[in-house]
DNA sequence: ACCTGAACACCGTTCAAGT
DNA sequence: ACCTGAACACCGTTCAAGT
C-alpha cells in the first residue's frame, strides 16, 4: 500500500501560525516546523518554496482571520466594524501582523479593501477621492494596529490605548465627513 | 608598544547602519559587520551585548538623524518639520526605520516627543491633551512613514504617495484645531 | 509523489588563549 | 583591555537517494 501523506501546504502554514502566535516570528524556523509535524526540513520545501513563502502564507492566513461585515449594515458601523476587526487580529496574532507593513497594499488585504470602498462610496464619497479615503484612513487604522502588535504601547495601559484608538477613529471619521462633501446627508 | 584600538561602539554601530541601509536588515550580521571593520565577529562582543543591542543602537543612530525644529518657529510650522524629517527618515533608512515599531515609544525619540509636546502648547492644547494628541499624531504619521519604509506603497507613483502624505496631514491639522478649542487663537 | 539522509555555507554566541 | 582561534548549537537550502 502507498505511504499515506503526511503534511500539505494548509498543514505548514497552520503549524507555522501557531508558532508565531506563541512564541513570536523568530521561533518559527523551518526546523521548528517541521518538528512540530513530525517529518524532516526538507519535506516542507515540497509545500512552501521557501521561508519567504511561508511567511507571506502567515499573512494570507491571517487576513482571512479578519471578517468582512455583511453590506446590510449601514456604512458607518461597517468602517467601525472593519477598524475593529483589524485591531482584534493585531492584538490576536501580533508577530504575523507586523508582517503586513512588508507586503504591497495591493496585494494584502483585497477583501478588505473592497469593503471599505463600499461603504466608502454608500457614505457619499465622491468616487474620485474612495482610493486616497481608503488608503489614508487603512494607513491610519494600520498604523495603530502595528503600533499596537509591534509593542510601541507597551509601556502604557490597556484603558489609555484603547481611548487613544477612540480618539483616532475619532479624526478619521472626522476626515471623512470632509471628503463627503458639504451636500452629503447626515449620518445615517 | 599598546597594540592600537581597532573598534569601538561607534564604529560598530556606523558600520551596520551602512549595511543597513544599502543591502537591507537582512545582511546586518555580525560576520558581515566583522568583516567590514576587518576584525573577527568576535570581537565586536566586547562594544555591544549582543545582536539586539547593535539593533537597538541603529534606532538610536537613526533618531539621532531625525532633525529638532528650533523653538522659534511658529508652531505649526514646527510639527509639519517634524513630519516632514521623520518622513525624510523613513525614506533614507527604511530598514532601520521599521525597527522603530518594536520599541516603546516612551524610549524611541524623547527629543522628538518633547519638540512635539511645545509645539501643541503653544499652539493653545490643554495641558490635559497635550500627551495623548502627541500619541495619536505620531502614530499617523509614523504609520504612514512605515508603511512607506517597508514598501507598502512600493506599487504606487511617487507623486500619489506625495499627496496621500499630504492628506494625512491635513487631517492631523484639523484633529489638532478641534483639539485646541474653540476659544484658541486662530493659525499663528 | 512524497519524504529522508547527508551535506553545505552560513548564523549568533561562548570560552580560553594570546598580546 | 582588546582581539583571536576554536568550538557549539543552530539556521536555510540543495541534491541524490529511498519508498
Amino acid at each position: 500500500m502507498a505511504r499515506p501523506v503526511l503534511i500539505d501546504r494548509e498543514s505548514v502554514l497552520v503549524a507555522a501560525y501557531r508558532i508565531a502566535d506563541e512564541e513570536g516570528l523568530a521561533a518559527v524556523t523551518m526546523q521548528r516546523v517541521a518538528t512540530d509535524l513530525m517529518v524532516t526540513p526538507m519535506a516542507l520545501y515540497r509545500h512552501v518554496a521557501n521561508k519567504a513563502d511561508l511567511l507571506n502564507g502567515l499573512v494570507e492566513l491571517l487576513l482571512d482571520d479578519v471578517p468582512v461585515p455583511v453590506p446590510t449594515m449601514p456604512w458607518r458601523e461597517r468602517l467601525r466594524w472593519i477598524a475593529e476587526s483589524i485591531r482584534l487580529a493585531a492584538q490576536a496574532h501580533p508577530a504575523v501582523f507586523v508582517l503586513l507593513f512588508q507586503q504591497p497594499a495591493t496585494i494584502a488585504a483585497l477583501d478588505v479593501r473592497r469593503a471599505i470602498y463600499g461603504a466608502l462610496r454608500d457614505g457619499g464619497v465622491p468616487e474620485s477621492e474612495v482610493a486616497r479615503t481608503e488608503r489614508v484612513i487603512s494607513t491610519v487604522i494600520l498604523g495603530f494596529a502595528a503600533s499596537e502588535a509591534g509593542g510601541r504601547f507597551r509601556n502604557r495601559p490597556k484603558r489609555e490605548v484603547d481611548s487613544d484608538f477612540a480618539a483616532a477613529q475619532a479624526m478619521v471619521e472626522h476626515y471623512l465627513d470632509q471628503m463627503r462633501g458639504e451636500g452629503a446627508t447626515p449620518t445615517p
